[in-house]
RNA sequence: GGUCGCGUGGCCGAGUGGCUAGGCAGAGGUCUGCAAAACCUUGUACAGCAGUUCGAAUCUGCUCGCGACCUCCA
């Protein structure tokens, strides 16, 4: 089959033509997220990216297994907490048992999923569920001369990696700076004192009599390293070696650059062929992350229940929001942001509706282009969903401006329109229509409504006209007189 | 301190050697009882300075500003 997708590998720096290892099918792994949490708009950014790059590839023919973790094992939080996890500090805060804490927060993170209508993953492993396939790992790593006990946890050797291959090769970090540590403000990291190397990480570590999440292993009871489970996983599922890696550009270092060496130093392959990285949601220019404290977490946005918010915003907008930056841009966030995408996504909406009603002529009118072509033109460059959206606009400009009469679509035409509505509108890009829904009963109600209100039109009875236009607008329906007759839109 | 990236019209945001990105907001117009919607017209933007080039927002250098990673983070 023909390979027309580039995508940019954060591996090469470049543009690459993506070729799978065994086409037609590709593996896609995702980081997925750590379930202590509420998730938040930021989380929302590679789910939204790598749902459409699945659906698209999809689209284009190819057989995804898309593979996305859910982290419930809890990783150290800080040095002062003395090995206590996030997840742990978030059950004994609010008096639960760990498992209730990752089982709520999985199912708001499901939820949120559905509302921002991405896909779910054909498999979603959690760390917990892999521990044997993790400990296993971490064996022959250390059986490859890669890896060291000390004291109950267990430690990559950087150094020793570093001899046979470019640590550092995936986010650019020269090792010796590592070493040397952050400039001035070297930080103290828990454990330091058990690792042979400052750059070293774990990939197993005792549990200390506090740390409640733990597990039965050949150091004894612990639970393993944050990087570990997505390099058990991942190769569990895709294979040693497998096509696309994906998650955050803040994941980069050192998630990611730690998974290549697990995974080297185990399996002697490079794991990934291709890494993608999302760029971040920043508000006022910075980062949006929990770090920081500037999150706000999607179901604020849903309902508007956030003191940022002058109003709320539907998950609808929210992707859309996200589409119409590139996926490797930092996308800033604010109200007025957020106005004009859920405005422009009516829009598109709207046209689709719009589209149905439309009278087909015998001819197009001149230089109707190839929406369909320049569509997937943009997103075979690097998945650039802004300009794929600006080819929608267009198409969506031509339904408007042939409703007004302005041009003529031929049947095939507007066939061709509501096909690539059903691709990649709501396809590809993932767009519901919120709107649509409605019963015949509504249908039948409002048919009756506007009849009567046409009446008193005609009447010139434009108090009671414009009586039932104010009370319907009450309800957030809204009445549009146009020239070919009466329609009304739900906003 | 090291590494990397960014600075585009009122806002968000594509693009990256010559050709209108797009959306929202604003202005004018068409339509309309009015409104809404839609359509048409409209903005001549690329941090600053210098250089390369027939030509630079796009390449090079410098300056200023901002950010990410180097620690958990999507």
């Amino acid at each position: 089959m023909e390979h027309p997708v580039y995508i940019t590998n954060s591996l090469t720096r470049q543009k690459e033509n993506f070729i799978p290892l065994n086409p037609p099918h590709v593996g896609l792994y995702v980081c997925g997220p750590t379930v202590y949490g509420p998730p938040h708009l930021g989380n929302a950014r590679p789910y939204i990216t790598f749902d459409v790059l699945r659906k698209y590839l999809t689209y284009l023919g190819y057989k995804v297994r898309y593979v996305r973790n859910i982290t419930d094992v809890g990783h150290l939080e800080s040095d002062a907490d003395e090995g206590e996890d996030k997840i742990a500090k978030k059950a004994r805060l609010e008096q639960l048992e760990p498992m209730e804490i990752v089982k709520l927060y999985t199912d708001l993170f499901h939820l949120a999923m559905e509302q921002l209508n991405n896909d779910k993953p054909s498999i979603e492993p959690t760390a917990s569920g892999h521990i044997i396939e993790q400990i296993s790992m971490i064996e022959k790593i250390i059986a490859n001369g890669l890896a060291y006990e000390s004291n109950g946890s267990v430690y990559f050797d950087v150094t020793q990696y570093s001899k046979q291959h470019h640590y550092g090769a995936l986010s650019g970090k020269v090792l010796d700076d590592l070493i040397a540590g952050a400039g001035e403000e070297q930080r103290v990291l828990e454990g330091q004192e058990e690792k042979r190397n400052r750059a070293d990480f774990a990939l197993w570590k005792k549990a200390m009599p506090e740390h409640i999440m733990r597990w039965p292993s050949p150091w004894g009871l612990g639970f393993p390293g944050w990087h570990i489970e997505c390099s058990a996983m991942s190769s569990k599922y895709l294979g040693e070696t497998f096509d696309i890696h994906g998650g955050g550009m803040d994941l980069q270092f050192p998630h990611h650059e730690a998974e290549i060496a697990q995974s080297q130093g185990c399996n002697h392959v490079a794991p990934v062929k291709y890494w993608m990285h999302n760029n971040m949601i920043t508000i006022d220019g910075k980062k949006m992350g929990k770090s920081l404290g500037n999150f706000i977490h999607l179901e604020q946005f849903f309902t508007g229940n956030h003191p940022l918010l002058t109003q709320a915003y539907a998950p609808m907008t929210i992707r859309f929001f996200m589409l119409q930056a590139h996926y490797r841009s930092t996308l800033d966030i604010s109200n007025q942001a957020l106005e004009a995408a859920e405005k422009a996504n009516q829009k598109v909406m709207n046209a689709f509706g719009t589209l149905h009603k439309l009278k087909p002529s015998s001819n197009n009118t001149a230089n109707i282009p190839d929406i369909r072509k320049q569509i997937t033109t943009a997103l075979n460059d690097d998945l650039n969903t802004a300009i794929a959206l600006s080819h929608v606009f267009e198409m969506v400009r031509l339904i408007n401006a042939a409703y007004a009469g302005i041009e003529q679509l031929s049947e095939q035409t507007i066939a061709e329109f509501t096909s690539i509505y059903h691709d990649f509108v709501f396809g590809v890009l993932g767009l519901r229509n919120d709107q649509t829904g409605d019963s015949s009963d509504v249908t039948g109600l409002m048919d009756l409504i506007i009849a009567i209100r046409t009446e008193a039109r005609n009447k010139k009875d434009f108090a009671t006209s414009d009586k039932i236009r104010d009370a319907l607008a009450q309800l957030n329906i809204r009445i549009k007189d146009e020239k070919n007759g009466v329609s009304w839109i739900k906003d």
